[in-house]
DNA sequence: TTCCAGGAGAGAG
DNA sequence: CTCTCTCATGGA
């Protein structure tokens, strides 16, 4: 397990870390809000700044917020995802030669658990959009209506709470240049301040009565819904299916043309209960390893189990 | 200029 | 139930 030690309030160690890696986790595209800035990570986490320094197996945080040293600490290991151990999860599902790739290529990388209401909001915007200026929308948005932070230099903004944004009104979201989600984002704001959707409940859910809660809200489909159950409730079994998971399994393991539903059943039978995970692996190569679609014959060569 | 991006909703069949 | 078209936006 980890040990951890705290040098002033603001400040925190987390050594012995085994099986993550940094940069693996905050670039593979389940977070829009971190920025490498020279080695270290700078970005925004409920309320605070939090930079992130990894040297093997020692994490160094700072902190633009002052804490007692328990709350820190369980609250990084929770958001980083260290309570798991990666080891078994990875190898249940190292289950053929080519996720074996994908794996050893990005050994450590870990689903973060992600504050719900962002991660929401996140991925309402993340529709039909690309990475690059989904990060631009969720910038603007935590610019124009969050709180100011700094950290040593570095400049950054809380994201805006549903309240923020329900007073804020469709027009003025609109302007952070979210297009047509505009509408799907001041909504789900107004169900969390009208306490129609509770956050708290969600929470406790199990995974598909907390993935129909969220297709309740307008703009989240299958696709946006399993995004959330994975980032941020630790649902591992959710697979969310986007056109780099769907391209992934019609070239590499079905070899013929899928819908989501027939990527579904087969995935979750086919990597089982921790197929989330197996799908970050896969994404994440193929995202990374321009020649990711050569090598259909290792995914054929079945291992182990 | 057209195409594409961690898709969803409305409408048709 | 499944298929198709449309929805803003900006970078390639």
């Amino acid at each position: 397990m980890n040990t951890t030690k705290i040098t002033n309030r603001h400040q925190l160690y987390i050594q012995d870390v085994s099986d993550f890696n940094l940069k693996w986790t905050l670039e593979s595209g389940q977070s829009f809000r971190w920025n490498r800035m020279e080695d270290a990570y700078y970005g925004v986490v409920e309320g605070q700044i939090l930079k992130i320094h990894q040297n093997h197996v020692t994490l160094t945080i700072e902190s633009s917020k002052e804490q007692d040293e328990s709350s820190f600490t369980s609250h990084l290991i929770h958001y980083l995802d260290l309570e798991r151990e990666l080891a078994t999860i990875l190898s249940a599902v190292n289950v053929d030669a080519y996720i074996e790739r994908a794996i050893n290529k990005f050994w450590g990388m870990r689903l973060l658990n992600q504050e719900l209401w962002e991660t929401i909001a996140s991925f309402i915007i993340s529709q039909n959009n690309n990475m690059a200026r989904i990060r631009g929308i969720i910038r603007k948005l935590a610019e124009r209506f969050g709180e100011k932070l700094t950290l040593d230099g570095y400049v950054d903004y809380t994201f805006p709470t549903p309240q923020i944004l329900a007073d804020a009104g469709i027009d003025e979201i609109f302007l952070c240049g979210t297009g047509y989600r505009a509408k799907y984002l001041w909504n789900a704001a107004n169900n969390i301040v009208n306490g129609e959707l509770v956050l708290d409940v969600l929470k406790q859910m199990k995974y598909e009565d907390a993935k129909q809660e969220l297709m309740q809200l307008e703009g989240v489909g299958e696709k946006v819904a399993d995004c959330i159950c994975l980032f941020s409730l630790g649902h591992l079994t959710a697979l969310p299916v986007d056109v780099w998971i769907k391209r992934i399994f019609e070239r590499i393991y079905l070899q013929k043309r899928a819908s989501s539903r027939e990527i579904q059943e087969f995935a979750k039978n086919y990597f089982g209960q921790y197929v989330g995970y197996a799908q970050q692996y896969l994404f994440h190569y193929a995202q990374n390893q321009p020649n990711w679609a050569d090598d259909e014959h290792l995914a054929l060569s079945k291992k182990k189990k």
